[in-house]
DNA sequence: AGCACGCCGACT
DNA sequence: GTCGGCGTGCTC
């Protein structure tokens, strides 16, 4: 770290000061002689023609060699933490963004500098009345109750007006102050009673001790079945943080949708006090309490959605990412970052122990297990534990569906069993829309793209199969290029709606519900779920953690194969996560869940490893297509959308971007193509994959790329660094 | 992100 | 004649 040079109180000296607007560094501005300045101070000064709020980012000698502005006022607030000052730099670095636009991450919680407002509360004073009268002592009782009120609530309390108060308060018999609206949030107690653990579990929560005690940066992945109680232990781990340093804090990262009551309740529970919440459905006061509490490190435990990674601490030492697996610990929009990964880059820099837990962890973090870049730690399953519901192929060669429907008849009457007992069903299918593949109905050979081996998507109107990928495409073939069969090329595997369409055909009394991100929100869908309204629930996820579907006996999955290869290398890993939660979420002791595969390839490896239940072999099998492809965690992968209203010029734009590509070995470019919607309310889209060999810096290879490269603002350019999806 | 400058269309 | 549309460029 270097450190900020000395500066004599009467010398002259510069701060460069970082604004949250996008800008390309950050302005150097001179110091009042008067003003004393550190990095991470808020500060105002001066930009263009307005003043902007801004941070000190570092602090330089001398008066500088251009005329500079001067630094206007300070700013107030506690001063923004060096870690999270490094963690900017870093993110703006790796993400190819300014900045300024990470900063403004960092400072989401618009007033969270200001003080907290204040209110005046009263209690017993000194003094004594001047004259007592029956209203001044109901008031003085009254106060003997709240002990601390405001003079609103000990009128009521008295049943006097507040004249009354404000009367004693001037005679010295309350004494009247001032305390801030934010209460700080209390202090957590490691040493409560937990509850009592398992051998398995008292042994894994030993081992993250024993970490914990290491101290410094510490990578873990607690990998543990649904119930294995994956949280009591790190529960334990964050009780060792909390005794070895009491000002330690600690974050603790959910999926958006799993931050319910229940879940404060558990932590209320084990440490005595409600932890710091951070989501986006919080209150702005709630967010400013938070925030400030964060910044001023008197909150210890924060409990938060993926954007609580960018919270001010000083003294972060821990960090829990829970559900590690969840793909919506990816965001997509504005500043684009996976949340897990960002969770282990700030950990090191901060010098904290990340723990990712999971039951079905990612790819990713189980291939960093392996290596040995993660401590693993297994929570083995309680005894009867079910891992897998019981897992049945149809194999859509024997008992395909009829021509232009996408249920075999063994399904349907499965669905139809499950209704006619009043149960529920989910067809579950990881593809939204309309997304077809193309395979020979002979002998189940896919039409894949060269390059990338994803699908190729039959495009009706031009009569051509395309890639999504790299843009590839070609004229359907009369033949099947594998088998040389006459016309036996079909386009398959619908999106979710054409699923749903059809269940409503076959099962016309039934209640179908198509769960995708346009439709009901998750949350009324899981409602919905748990009061039994929904019949047949057609999706491409089904609820986090924390809900059970006792009526849910069946889960169809339409299309297996398309786990095995693709446009979308995590769709197989998504469809086990998906059949592992309902084994833990859905059906009862008494019936317990059920899953039927539709696949042309039963005896695929593939499709084995899921009907045996055997993740590792499965996710193994995963990791080798990965890896023939290049992909994540075998490789590194961007994406550069363009946004345009005008079609022509987002082509022209997009191309002139690909053409200037730098050449460099071990770089791939792929497109322009359209991406799945490339069209969204007049907007234009297109996108340029990059895939990158793993030494690659892809970040630095982005960012020359992008400087050889004018592009008129009419064209929005946007770099994602870890695209998720992008089928 | 703001804010100004600048160059073309329908208005008091 | 000028008010105002938003394309282009700059902010230490």
């Amino acid at each position: 770290m270097p450190q900020a040079p000395t500066v004599t109180e009467d010398s002259p000296y510069r701060v460069s000061i970082l604004f949250p607007l996008p800008l390309p560094e950050a302005f150097d501005y001179l110091v009042p002689p008067e003003m004393c300045l550190q990095p991470g101070d808020h500060v105002v000064a001066p930009l263009g023609k307005r003043a902007a709020r801004g941070v000190v980012w570092a602090v330089k000698p001398g008066p500088g060699e251009r005329a500079l502005k001067q630094v206007e006022e300070p700013a107030g607030g506690a001063p923004l933490p060096e870690g999270t000052r490094l963690f900017v730099d870093w993110l703006s670095r790796y993400l190819v963004q300014s900045p300024g636009i990470v900063l403004r991450s960092v400072l989401r919680s618009g007033d969270a500098l200001k003080p907290s407002p204040t209110e005046t509360v009263y209690r017993r004073g000194s003094g004594e009345p001047d004259r007592m009268t029956d209203a001044r002592g109901r008031v003085l009782d009254a106060v003997e109750v709240l002990h601390e009120a405001s003079a609103a609530d000990l009128a009521r309390e008295a049943g006097v007006t507040a004249s009354v108060v404000k009367g004693l308060a001037k005679s010295g018999a309350l004494a009247e102050l001032t305390r801030p609206v934010d209460p700080p949030f209390g202090l957590p107690d490691s040493e409560r009673e937990g509850l009592t653990l398992t051998m398995m579990q008292a042994e894994a929560a030993g081992v993250l001790r024993r970490l914990v005690r290491a101290g410094g940066f510490q990578a873990a992945l607690l990998d543990g079945v649904t119930g294995s109680g994956k949280t009591e232990v790190y529960f334990e781990a964050i009780a060792e943080v909390l005794r070895r340093e009491p000002g330690a804090q600690i974050l603790i990262m959910l999926p958006e949708i799993a931050l319910t009551e229940a879940v404060l309740s558990r932590f209320k529970a084990r440490f005595g006090v409600e932890p710091a919440l951070w989501h986006s459905g919080a209150s702005p006061k709630a967010r400013r309490r938070a925030w400030r509490e964060v910044a001023e490190g008197r909150a210890r435990i924060v409990v938060g959605a993926r954007s609580s990674l960018f919270l001010p601490f000083p003294k972060l030492r821990m960090v829990i990412v829970d559900e590690e697996h969840d793909p919506t610990y990816k965001q997509d929009e504005g500043l684009p970052y996976q949340g897990r990964d960002l969770a282990v880059v700030r950990s090191k820099i901060e010098g904290a122990m990340v723990i990712l837990a999971s039951a079905t962890p990612s790819l990713e973090s189980l291939s960093n297990a392996l290596a040995g870049r993660y401590v693993h730690v297994r929570l083995a399953a309680r005894p009867g534990a079910a891992v897998l519901p019981e897992v049945d192929t149809i194999d859509l060669r024997e008992h395909p569906a009829e021509t232009g429907r996408w249920l075999s008849p063994p399904m349907i009457e499965a669905v139809r069993d499950t209704l006619e007992r009043g149960e529920q069903c989910l067809l579950y299918l990881n593809r939204r829309g309309y997304a077809p593949l193309v395979l020979c109905r002979t002998c189940g050979h896919r039409m894949v793209s060269p390059d990338t081996q994803s699908y190729l998507v039959e495009h009706r109107y031009t009569g051509r199969l395309v890639c999504h990928v790299t843009g590839f495409s070609m004229p359907k073939p009369a033949h099947c290029p594998a088998c040389n069969a006459q016309d036996s090329l079909t386009s398959i595997g619908p999106g979710v709606e054409r699923v749903a369409e059809e269940a409503k055909l076959t099962f016309p009394d039934a209640s179908v519900e198509i769960y995708s991100s346009d439709s009901r929100s998750g949350a009324e869908i899981v409602a919905a779920m748990e009061r039994g309204e929904i019949d047949i629930l057609v999706g491409t996820q089904i609820a986090a953690k924390g809900h059970n579907f006792p009526g849910l006996t069946l889960v169809g999955v339409v299309d297996a194969d398309l786990g095995l290869a693709g446009g979308d290398p995590r769709a197989g890993e998504r469809t086990f996560q998906t059949l592992v939660q309902v084994a833990g979420r859905a059906g009862r002791a008494d019936r317990p869940g059920r899953a039927l595969l539709q696949t042309h390839q039963p005896e695929h490896d593939a499709i084995q490893a899921l009907i045996a239940g055997d993740r590792d072999a499965f996710l193994e099998m995963e990791a080798m297509v990965r890896e023939s492809l290049g992909l994540p965690p075998f490789g590194r992968l961007a994406a550069i959308g363009f946004m345009s209203m005008n079609p022509e010029q987002v082509d022209r734009v997009a191309n002139d971007y690909a053409a200037k590509a730098p050449n460099s070995e071990g770089v791939e470019i792929w497109g322009p193509a359209e991406p799945p919607r490339a069209m969204i309310r007049g907007w234009h889209r297109r996108r340029i994959l990059v895939r990158a060999d793993k030494e690659i810096d892809i970040s630095a290879y982005l960012r020359a790329w992008s400087k050889r490269v004018k592009t008129p603002p009419s064209v929005r350019v946007s770099i994602d660094v870890e695209p998720y999806s992008f089928i």
